[in-house]
DNA sequence: TAGATTGTTAATCGATTAACAATC
DNA sequence: TAGATTGTTAATCGATTAACAATC
């Protein structure tokens, strides 16, 4: 047995978890119970060596000759992945895509919660958005220091968005998850994580004219 | 000089590029006009030698002693995505989600250019989205008949994802950009580039718990 | 010129895959 | 039991970093 002795998880490994955990949530919706290595290897693409590898990080979940129990196997990860704790979340920028990914339904199945919703537009502060009343941003701080919060979730211009992110940071918050698309500086105690939009859609656009020649 | 001859380029050389191309267009529109890949590399917490190593991938941009010229880098990078080209996309699934991509107005700028939207709610076909009047989902593989599409922006639900990629598929659409949270099966010459929205907000979970701890 | 910095080769590091004893 | 598949160690592969000659 090996487990995780206070050993830094390589980003890579966790990002794999995240897709096992997704898969496994279909398999077990499904009604599939049983699954080895190597079937769920071949259906995502990963080989079966990766899989074990990955999972050894944390501890053991198989059986020998048998493979995995996959409701066991989900909720295991869903513990590693810390699904299992309660998370409170702030939108920042109540725009499309804020609106997009905070009303993604699934986020409160997973005990991801939006407690508030920020806007620096005249023209929807005080309005509706889901349960909540859309804040003006000035009162971000203040709310921070009588709420506690988790995550927020940065959905501005990136010209507003390392700005807001200080504020962030001074009032406590330990989780960014930043859409827009700039390096944010804080100190390393801050996890950020980045989703990457535009840079994908430039990959796609490279790797079409690579399919081309 | 080593160019790329045939060569393969890995996946993370094509995402670092991404985010060259965003940091020099950021250093340009502020005046700077010359970089040494210390200095950029300061600026992304990557080494120089990546920095140069990955562009030597493609060709010598730089003079040795004074480093990179900013618009000129920019430039070739953008040359190298493919981002001189115009690539024409559609939009399938025109909820919130769907409307924030696609309306993120740089796009246009770097020459993507939506030419249709699909939906298969009664209560928007026909409204307007952006200059465009969104289509019922029925209409898709005529419309890809009669009409030449570089890229399909899908987002719909995950259920209906793979039904709807195959359908573009099948009617010759080489690149899709994928946001729902499905592997899709395509052959191989189809390029799929996948967002994964909720995997990372599952990663940030759980690099908030090894902080904790 | 002297100093700086490139492009590239070589060395190192880390991640993936293969192999296999343990065992269900 | 025999067959299958795990968890883990060892081997391989690929990606990152260091070093340095070339040269602006």
């Amino acid at each position: 047995m090996k487990k995780n002795d206070g050993k830094q998880i390589p980003q890579r490994v966790v990002s794999r978890l995240a897709m096992y955990f997704r898969v496994l949530t279909q398999l077990d919706a499904s009604g599939i119970e049983r699954i080895s290595s190597r079937e769920l290897g071949e259906m995502m693409s990963i080989t079966p060596s990766q899989i074990r590898q990955d999972l050894s990080y944390f501890g053991e979940f198989g059986q020998q000759g048998y493979g995995y129990k996959v409701r066991f196997l989900h909720e295991e990860i869903s513990k590693i992945l810390g699904l299992k704790e309660k998370h409170s979340m702030i939108l920042i920028g109540v725009g499309n895509l804020g609106r997009a990914i905070a009303s993604y339904t699934n986020f409160r199945n997973r005990g991801f919660y939006l407690v508030a919703a920020f806007d620096v537009r005249e023209e929807i502060i005080g309005k509706r958005f889901s349960d909540l009343i859309i804040k003006p941003m000035d009162e971000l701080a203040q709310y921070l220091d009588e709420n506690h919060v988790d995550i927020g979730i940065l959905t501005v211009p990136a010209s507003q968005a390392q700005e807001i992110a200080d504020c962030l940071v001074e009032k406590d918050i330990k989780g960014i998850w930043n859409f827009a698309p700039v390096k944010l500086v804080v100190p390393e105690d801050v996890v950020v994580e980045h989703v990457h939009i535009s840079d994908s859609l430039y990959s796609l656009s490279f790797r079409l004219r690579e399919q081309d020649s």
